[in-house]
DNA sequence: ACGTGTTCAGACAGCGCTGTCAAACCAAGG
DNA sequence: CCTTGGTTTGACAGCGCTGTCTGAACACGT
C-alpha cells in the first residue's frame, strides 16, 4: 500500500484536508469530537506528514543546524566535547520533532564563510547552534547572520549584543576554584592562560584574579604564563614554573589539556601530585578520569548548554519572546586526586 | 532583495525553468552555449535550488541517516569511535552535496524499531548507514528494511544475504596481530574475547585461533576466557589469566577497553609490561595512545568503511551497480609500547 | 527535396502540504 | 425572531521544483 497521503486521512475522517493539518499540527479552533475522528484516520492509515511538503508549503524546515570546530581534523582529541553538544542539541530536537543536522568544519580554513552560507543556503536550517571557538570569530557569525537565519553561540555574548548566546560561568566558576585552593593552604597559585582569541578563555583567566582577591592573597605577575589551549604549551610553562626556586605550591590550567601536561611534567621532575603540588584544569574531557592521578577541573555544562541553544531556536518562532539574550548555565567543580592540602613550608 | 527561484534564472538566461533544472541537476542534453547561459544568469542571481522543493518533487531527500548505538548513553566513552563514523559519512555526503543525519540510541531500547521507523517515515532519508552492534539485531535490521530505505549495514554480511554491507577483516587481522605476537616468542597467548552478540567481535576469535595455527601454537581453552567488551570483565579476566603459576606470557583482548583493563590489572600485580607480559586491543581507542605504556593494538578504519557505506547508498540510484553486496576495507597493526619480546623462560 | 534518427528545449501537471480568506455554524443578547 | 461576535470548517491557490511528454532543431543518407 502506497504511503498514506493528507487527502486520504481527510477522507476517511470526513473532514477536509486543512482540518487534517490543523490536527497534526495541533492547531486551536478544532472540535474536540473532530480531533478524535481525524486522529482516528490517522492511526488506521498510519500517515506520516511528509516533512518535504510541510518544509516546500511553511517555507521552513525542521532542522536544526550544530556547526563546530572539528578538532579531530587537526589531531586534538577532544570528542567528547563534540559528542556531549550533539547530545545536547539533540535532546532539544527530539522534543519538537526537528532533525540534527552536524557540521563539523574547520576554524582555519579561509573560505569558511562561503562554505557555512552555502550550506544554509541548501539545508536551510529553521536554526544554527554555532560553538565555540567559531562563535567568537567575527567572519563567521557575520556569514551565518547574513543568511537571516535564527542564530545562537555557545560562549560569552557581549552584554550589548542582540546576539542570543548560550554561556557558562566561567569566570565565576573559576573564582571558585581558586577560593578552592586557597583554602587548602596555597599561597602561591600558578595560572596558565589559554588561547586569547576564545572569549570564555579569557573569562577563566579574569576568575582566577577574582578568586585571588577573594581569598586574600595577592597577585604575581610571575605566576601567570601564557598558554594557547595546547598540550605542548602546558609542557612548556609548567616546566618555566616548576624549575623556579620558588615554584608555585599549585597551577591552575585554563584546561585540561594543559592541566594534563603540568601531571606529566610534576611526574617527570619527581614532585608528587598532589603531596607537593596540586593541579586544576577546566573542561573534564575523559582523560581527567583516567590519568594517575585524577584530575580535579570544572566540568562544563555542554550538552544542557547546546540543548538550551537549542531549545532558543526553537521557541523563538512561538513568540515565546526570549527574556534575556544571554543565558547562563552554571559549571561545577569536580573535585578528583590531583589536589590536596599545601604542604606546610 | 528576495531569494531568486528557478523562474528567475530562466527569465534571465532567456530559456525555460525545465532547462534550468537540467543545468543544475547536471543533466546531460543540454548545448554548451545555453548552458554557459544559464551558469551566468546562476551567478548573477546567486541562486540556490531549494532543497524542498526538490526533495517534494523528486520524492526523495539528499540526506543520509546514520545511525548507532550511543555509548555514552550509558558510560562507555568510545566517543572516539563515534566522531569516527561520523567523518567518514560526512566526507562522502559532502561529496555528493547530501546531508547528514545523525541518529544515537540505545540498543536496549524496546521500541527502537518503532523509533527508528518513525524517524525514517519522517525524514526520509535517501539511505541509512546501520553501525554495530544494531547492524547485528534482527529487529532493528527488519525495521528499517520494511521502510523500503537503502541501507548499508557496519558490521560482516552474511555471505548469503542480499543486505549491502561494508566491513573489515576482522579475521585476518587478528590472525596477523597473533602471529605477530608468536614472532616475539610467545607461546602461551591468551585471548579474551568480547560480548557474543556482536558479530565481528566474534571473527576476532576465529582470527585468533587462525593465528595460533599458522604460527604452530598448539590451542589451549584455558587460555581463552570470555569478557563483554567492557573494562570489568577486562579485569576480571585478566587476573584470573595472571594469578595462575603458569600465566600467559601475552594477552591479546578483543577490544581496547579490555586490554586497558589488562595493563592496569598487570600494574596493580607488579607484572613489568612489555618486559614480563605482552598485552595487545582492538580498536585503537584514543586512551591507546595516552596510557602507559602505549597500547598495541588493530586500527579499524570506521572513517573509511562509512564513508564507502555512504557511497554506496548515495552511488545505489545512480545505477552504478555494486558488483559485490560486501565490501571490506582492511584494518591495520598499531604496535606501540605494550608488546615486546618473550622472555627466556 | 524528403524521410529518419538524434539532440535539445519547453509546456504542463503535479509532489503533499500550509496560509489565507471566506463561509458556516453556534451561543448569547436584544 | 434577528443581530453580533466568536468559534469551527473548508475552498483554493500556491510553495519551487522535477518528471513526462511533446515539439523543434538539426544531421545525415537517399
Amino acid at each position: 500500500m502506497p504511503k498514506a497521503t493528507i487527502d486520504d486521512v481527510a477522507n476517511l475522517a470526513g473532514v477536509s484536508m486543512k482540518t487534517v493539518s490543523r490536527v497534526v499540527n495541533k492547531e486551536p479552533n478544532v472540535r474536540e469530537s473532530t480531533r478524535i475522528k481525524v486522529e482516528e484516520a490517522i492511526a488506521r492509515l498510519n500517515y506520516r506528514p511528509n516533512q518535504s511538503a510541510r518544509n516546500l508549503a511553511s517555507q521552513r524546515t525542521r532542522l536544526i543546524g550544530l556547526i563546530y570546530d572539528d578538532p579531530s581534523a587537526y589531531e586534538i582529541p577532544s570528542a567528547g566535547y563534540v559528542i556531549n553538544m550533539q547530545q545536547g542539541t539533540l535532546r532539544a530536537c527530539r522534543k519538537a520533532h526537528y532533525e540534527l543536522l552536524i557540521h563539523p568544519c574547520n576554524y582555519r580554513n579561509n573560505n569558511l564563510g562561503e562554505e557555512l552560507s552555502e550550506l544554509i543556503e541548501q539545508a536551510r536550517p529553521a536554526g544554527i547552534v554555532l560553538a565555540a571557538p567559531l562563535s567568537n570569530m567575527p567572519k563567521v557569525v557575520k556569514a551565518i547572520e547574513s543568511t537571516k537565519t535564527p542564530l545562537v553561540c555557545l560562549s560569552p555574548g557581549k552584554a550589548d549584543s542582540q546576539r542570543l548566546s548560550v554561556a557558562t560561568n566561567d569566570r565565576e566558576i573559576c573564582a571558585e576554584m581558586t577560593r578552592y585552593l586557597a583554602s587548602l593552604g596555597h599561597k602561591r597559585i600558578a595560572f596558565i592562560t589559554g588561547h586569547p582569541s576564545h572569549k570564555a578563555v579569557a573569562n577563566r583567566y579574569l576568575g582566577y584574579l577574582d578568586g585571588l582577591r577573594q581569598s586574600g592573597l595577592k597577585f604575581s605577575e610571575r605566576l601567570v604564563l601564557n598558554g594557547d589551549n595546547s598540550f605542548d604549551s602546558g609542557v612548556i610553562c609548567s616546566e618555566k614554573l616548576l624549575k623556579r626556586k620558588r615554584a608555585p605550591t599549585a597551577i591552575f590550567a585554563a584546561n585540561d589539556d594543559m592541566a594534563v601536561a603540568a601531571i606529566r611534567v610534576a611526574d617527570q621532575l619527581g614532585i608528587d601530585v598532589p603531596g607537593q603540588l596540586s593541579i586544576a584544569g577546566f573542561d573534564d574531557i575523559s582523560l581527567a578520569r583516567q590519568i594517575f592521578p585524577t584530575l580535579t577541573t570544572i566540568r562544563q555544562p555542554l550538552s544542557r548548554m547546546s540543548e538550551q541553544a537549542a531549545t532558543l531556536l526553537i521557541n523563538e518562532r512561538n513568540d515565546k519572546v526570549v527574556a534575556a539574550n544571554s543565558v547562563t548555565i552554571p559549571a561545577s567543580l569536580q573535585i578528583r586526586d590531583s589536589t590536596g592540602p599545601a604542604r606546610d613550608q
